[in-house]
DNA sequence: GCATGGTGCGCC
DNA sequence: TTTCTGC
DNA sequence: GCAGAAAGCGCACCATGC
C-alpha cells in the first residue's frame, strides 16, 4: 500500500520526529522519508529548517513581540505570562519605492520547505533557537488585525486590481492586452495567429488592430444605443448600460468586449451636457462595480441571503423556491430576471436611469444601524420593481459584487481611453489616417492607465479627462499624497535557478523581506499623515503610533511623500531584529516612479532619518554572486525575517516569487456544494475529510474548489452523483461544515495545500496532542506539546488528481495531518 | 446580554 | 490566496 | 502572458433574534 504521505511532506525533521518522540507508528513512513531526502531538494529544505531555527528570540518573546496591546488579544492566544516584560511597538521599515520595483522583486523565501533553494551550504550554524508555536505563527498577523479592530476603524474595501502600473506606462511591449487593443502593426504575427479564424477577414486588411477596434466600436452603436437614443443632457438610461453588459457577456473576445463598452461610453460622452462629467463617471463606476474610489470604501453590506429575500419579496415567491432556482440557474441575477419577466405588470414602470440606480446603490451602502437590513431589502425591492429586460439581472449582480461579464476594471480603463480619443476625433472633425488613429488609441490607453495608477480615483480622473482631454490629463492628475496607489504583487515562480539566471550580469541588491504588514505611508504637505494597506485600505487609525512617530523620522526639508513600507512589530526593550530594507520616495512633483531603484534609494537616504526602534532603512546587500545571496539569506532569517527580496538595481526584471512546493494529502470526498456561474449544474466545490482508523470516522478538513478543469468537474459530477446520500452518515465528524449534499465516503483525491491552520469549523485531528514546536540544535531535537481541541484545516487546498488506487479508509489520517501542520508551522514565525 | 448568521477582507 | 480558460 | 472568473480559510464586524 502506498504510504499516505507524499515524499514532499516528510523531510528530515519529520523523520527525526518519528524516530524520536512519536515512534510508535508506521515505520514505513520513515523509510519513505529516506527516499525523499535522497531524491528531492532535501538538503535545501534541511538548511532552511535550520535557518528557521536560528532565530534568537525565545518563543515567548516572539509571541509577545507581536502581540497587540489590546486586552482582547489575550483571549485568543494563550500568551505566556512573561508578556508584561515586553512592550510592543510598531516599527516601520522602509520598503521600497512604489510599484516599479515589484517588478523586479524576487523572494528568496527561506521559509518554504521544498523550495529549490540556493546552493545550500551544509546545515547552517545552529544557535539558540527560538521555538515558536503554531500560535506564535499566527501572531505576526495579530498586531494588525486585532489592534486595528480594537480601535474603531473605518473599514474600506476594494480589491486591488493589481494593475501593472508602472510597467504598463513604461514598457508596454509585452503587455499583450494593451498592444492588442491598441494596435501594433508590426507584430500582428501574434495577433494574427489568434485572429486568423475570423477577425482578419472581418475588417480592414492592413491589420491595424487598434483602428479595427475603433471601427468595431463605432459599428456597435445599434447594439448599444436605445431606440431613438436619448437627449443630450438627459440622464443615461440604465437599459443602455445593461444592454451593453449583455453584449459584452455574450462574447468571449476581449477586443469585442472593449468595443461594446467603448461605443457606449462614447455615446455617453457625446450626449453629456457641456461640462458635465457625472454621467460618464457613474457609468464607469457601474461598470467596475464600485461606488467610490476604493480607498474611501463604501460597502453595500449585501450578500446572497439578503438578495434572496429581496427577490422573494419583489416576486412574491418563497425563499426556498428562489434557492432552488439559484441552484438550477447558478446565478441570482438570472433568477431575478426570469421571475421578473414571467410576471405580468399592469403598468410599464418608469425607466431606470443610471443616476437613479447609482443613487439607490449608494443609499443601500449608506444605510446602517437598526433594521438597516430591512431598509436595504426594501430599496432593492423597489429597484427590482422598475426593472425591464436585462436590468434585473445586472442590478442583482451589481449588488452581489460580481458583474461576471468578463470585463474587469483594466478593460474598462481601456474603453474609457478609447472613447475619449474617439470623442476628441469627432469633435475636431478631422480625418485621421489609420496609423494616426491607431497610435492615438494606444497612446490614450497608456496615458489613462498611467494616470489612473498614480491617482486611482475616478472622481478625479474622469472629470479631468473630459475637461482637459487625453493630452491634458497628465498635467492635472498626478500622484497625490492622500490617495493610495496600487502596489503590484509579486508572482510565484518555480525554481530559484530560473530567477537567478535572469540576474546574471546585472547588478542587484538583496533586501530583507520583513515579516510584517505592507503599509503605504502618505504625508501631505499640510502635515497630515495617512497609512494605507496593500489594498488601499485606510489604516491610519490602526497605526496611531506610526502616525505620531513619523515626524521624527523625517528630515526638515522633506515636505510630503508616499512611502511604500513594511510595518513590523518589534520588541521595544531589546530592539531585537530588523535589519533594513529599501526605498521610498518623496515629492509629489516629479514622482520618482521612473527613476531606477538605485537612484531612488539614494534619494530615500537623503530625505529620512533613522530613528532607533522606530524607523530604519531596509537592510540590504548589493551582491553579485549567489553565494553572497545565500549568506545574506541566512543572516536575514537569523534576524527574524522571512527571507529576502531580490531586486534589480538599475533595470527592470520580471517579478518573481519563489514559492515552496506544497504538501499533498489523500482525502475523501464526503460532501458537495452546488456550483454557480460557469459551474452551474455541476458541483462547484467539495467537502473533504481525512480518515481516522482508530475511531473509524471521517473528520472534515476543508472545502476545495480550485484545481479542477471544467472537464474534471464534469466527470466528478458523474462519479459523485450516484453517491449522494439523503443525510450525513454517522461516522462523519462534521464540525461546522454545511455542504449542500452529502456523499458516501468512497472517492479519494490527492490534494495539495499551501499551509495548515487551526480551525473553528473542521474536525480533523481534533483532540490530538499537538506538537507545538520543534527545532534542531546540531543533532538534537526539542519539542513541546499541547492538547488542541480545535481541528485542523487546509489553506488554499487544490485538487491534484484522483487516487482510484485508494479506498476511503486508506486516506490520510489525522496523525499525519497533525504532524504536517507542526512541520509547516515550524519553529519559526513565518 | 449573548449567540448566531451574514458580509467583507486579507492571504505572513 | 490558487487555478483554469480564452484571447 | 494576460485578464477574468471560479474557488479556499479565518477573522472582525454588524445586525438580528432569543
Amino acid at each position: 500500500m502506498p504510504p499516505t504521505m507524499k515524499p514532499a511532506l516528510g523531510q528530515s525533521s519529520l523523520k527525526e520526529m518519528w524516530g524520536g518522540k512519536k515512534k510508535q507508528k508506521e515505520p514505513k513512513i520513515e523509510q519513505k522519508e529516506e527516499e525523499a531526502i535522497e531524491g528531492e531538494a532535501a538538503m535545501d529544505v534541511d538548511t532552511v529548517k535550520v535557518f528557521k531555527g536560528t532565530r534568537n528570540l525565545p518563543w515567548k518573546a516572539c509571541v509577545s513581540r507581536f502581540e497587540p496591546k489590546t486586552a482582547e488579544s489575550s483571549k485568543r492566544k494563550e500568551t505566556p505570562a512573561t508578556e508584561e516584560h515586553l512592550s510592543d511597538q510598531v516599527r516601520i521599515k522602509k520598503r521600497r519605492i512604489l510599484t516599479s520595483d515589484d517588478e523586479s522583486d524576487a523572494v528568496v523565501n527561506g521559509a518554504e520547505p521544498g523550495t529549490k533553494s540556493l546552493p545550500a551550504t551544509s546545515p547552517a550554524p545552529s544557535s539558540p533557537t527560538s521555538p515558536s508555536t503554531s500560535q506564535a505563527k499566527s501572531s505576526p498577523r495579530s498586531p494588525s488585525t486585532s489592534q486595528g479592530k480594537a480601535s474603531p476603524k473605518p473599514k474600506s474595501k476594494g480589491k486591488a486590481k493589481a494593475a501593472d502600473v508602472v510597467k504598463t506606462s513604461r514598457t508596454g511591449d509585452e503587455d499583450a492586452a494593451a498592444a492588442a487593443s491598441s494596435g501594433d502593426e508590426g507584430d500582428d504575427g501574434e495577433n494574427e495567429i489568434d485572429g486568423v479564424d475570423s477577425e482578419d477577414e472581418l475588417v480592414v486588411s492592413d491589420g491595424h488592430v487598434a483602428s479595427k477596434c475603433a471601427e468595431a466600436a463605432l459599428s456597435k452603436k445599434d447594439d448599444v444605443d436605445m431606440k431613438g437614443g436619448w437627449k443630450v443632457g438627459a440622464p443615461v438610461p440604465y437599459a443602455a448600460l445593461t444592454k451593453t453588459f449583455a453584449h459584452i457577456e455574450a462574447t468571449t473576445k476581449r477586443l469585442e468586449k472593449t468595443a461594446f463598452l467603448t461605443c457606449l461610453l462614447l455615446l455617453i460622452i457625446q450626449r453629456s451636457a457641456k461640462g458635465e462629467s457625472e454621467s460618464l463617471l457613474q457609468a464607469v463606476y457601474l461598470c467596475i462595480n464600485r461606488l467610490s474610489p476604493d480607498y474611501i470604501g463604501i460597502e453595500l453590506g449585501i450578500g446572497e441571503s439578503l438578495l434572496i429575500k429581496a427577490i422573494g419579496e419583489s416576486t412574491g415567491r418563497s425563499n426556498a423556491v428562489i434557492k432552488a432556482d439559484l441552484q438550477k440557474e447558478g446565478d441570482l441575477g438570472l433568477v431575478a430576471m426570469n421571475s421578473k419577466n414571467s410576471q405580468k405588470t399592469l403598468f410599464k414602470p418608469k425607466p431606470l436611469t443610471i443616476p437613479f440606480v447609482f443613487k439607490n446603490l449608494k443609499d443601500i451602502a449608506l444605510t446602517t444601524g437598526n433594521s438597516s437590513q430591512a431598509k436595504k431589502v426594501s430599496i432593492i425591492t423597489k429597484l427590482l420593481a422598475a426593472c425591464q429586460d436585462f436590468e434585473a439581472k445586472y442590478i442583482i449582480r451589481s449588488l452581489e459584487g460580481k458583474l461576471r461579464i468578463g470585463n474587469a476594471e483594466r478593460s474598462v480603463l481601456v474603453a474609457v481611453a478609447h472613447a475619449a480619443v474617439l470623442a476628441e476625433r469627432e469633435r475636431s472633425n478631422k480625418k485621421w489616417s489609420q496609423e494616426k488613429l491607431a497610435a492615438r488609441l494606444e497612446e490614450g490607453a497608456d496615458i489613462i492607465k498611467g494616470v489612473y495608477s498614480e491617482l486611482p480615483s475616478y472622481d478625479e480622473v474622469i472629470p479631468a479627462l473630459l475637461k482637459y482631454g487625453i493630452d491634458g490629463i497628465r498635467e492635472h492628475c498626478k500622484l497625490t499624497p492622500g490617495v493610495p496607489l496600487k502596489p503590484m504583487l509579486a508572482k510565484p515562480t518555480k525554481a530559484i535557478g530560473e530567477v537567478l539566471d535572469r540576474f546574471e550580469n546585472k547588478r542587484f541588491t538583496c533586501e530583507y523581506k520583513y515579516d510584517g504588514e505592507r503599509a503605504q505611508v502618505h504625508k501631505l504637505a499640510d502635515g497630515s499623515v495617512a497609512v494605507f494597506s496593500r489594498n488601499s485600505e485606510d489604516m491610519s487609525k490602526k497605526y496611531p503610533d506610526l502616525v505620531e512617530q513619523l515626524p521624527k523620522c523625517i528630515k526638515d526639508s522633506t515636505k510630503s511623500f508616499v512611502l511604500d513600507a513594511e510595518a513590523v512589530a518589534i520588541d521595544r526593550t531589546t530592539g531585537k531584529l530588523m535589519p533594513f530594507q529599501e526605498l521610498s520616495r518623496r515629492k509629489r512633483k516629479d514622482p520618482l516612479l521612473q527613476k531606477s531603484l538605485f537612484e531612488r534609494r539614494q534619494l530615500l537616504r537623503e530625505h529620512f532619518n533613522i530613528v532607533l526602534g522606530e524607523f530604519d532603512f531596509a537592510k540590504s546587500s548589493d551582491s553579485e554572486t549567489t553565494e553572497e545571496i545565500q549568506a545574506f539569506l541566512e543572516e536575514s532569517v537569523k534576524d527574524g525575517c522571512e527571507g529576502l527580496m531580490v531586486k534589480m538595481l538599475d533595470s527592470d526584471l520580471k517579478k518573481d516569487y519563489l514559492a515552496g512546493v506544497g504538501d499533498s494529502l489523500d482525502l475523501v470526498v464526503v460532501g458537495g456544494y452546488y456550483g454557480k456561474g460557469k459551474r452551474t449544474n455541476v458541483y462547484g466545490a467539495f467537502l473533504l475529510a481525512c480518515y481516522d482508523g482508530d475511531s473509524e470516522e471521517y473528520q472534515t478538513i476543508c472545502k476545495i474548489g480550485t484545481g479542477f478543469s471544467e472537464e474534471a468537474l464534469q466527470s466528478h459530477y458523474k462519479t459523485l452523483k450516484p453517491l449522494e446520500l439523503s443525510k450525513v452518515r454517522g461516522d462523519v465528524k462534521v464540525g461546522g461544515a454545511k455542504p449542500d449534499i452529502w456523499f458516501e465516503p468512497q472517492v479519494v483525491w490527492e490534494v495539495l495545500t499551501a499551509d495548515l491552520s487551526l480551525s473553528p469549523v473542521y474536525t480533523a485531528a481534533q483532540g490530538l496532542v499537538n506538537l507545538l514546536w520543534l527545532f534542531t540544535t546540531s543533532q538534537k531535537l526539542t519539542m513541546e506539546f499541547k492538547v488542541e481541541d480545535r481541528g485542523i484545516s487546509l489553506r488554499f487546498p487544490r485538487f491534484i488528481r484522483i487516487r482510484d488506487d485508494k479506498a476511503a479508509d486508506d486516506a490520510t489520517g489525522p496523525e499525519q495531518v497533525n504532524i504536517l501542520k507542526t512541520l509547516r508551522a515550524g519553529p519559526v514565525l513565518n
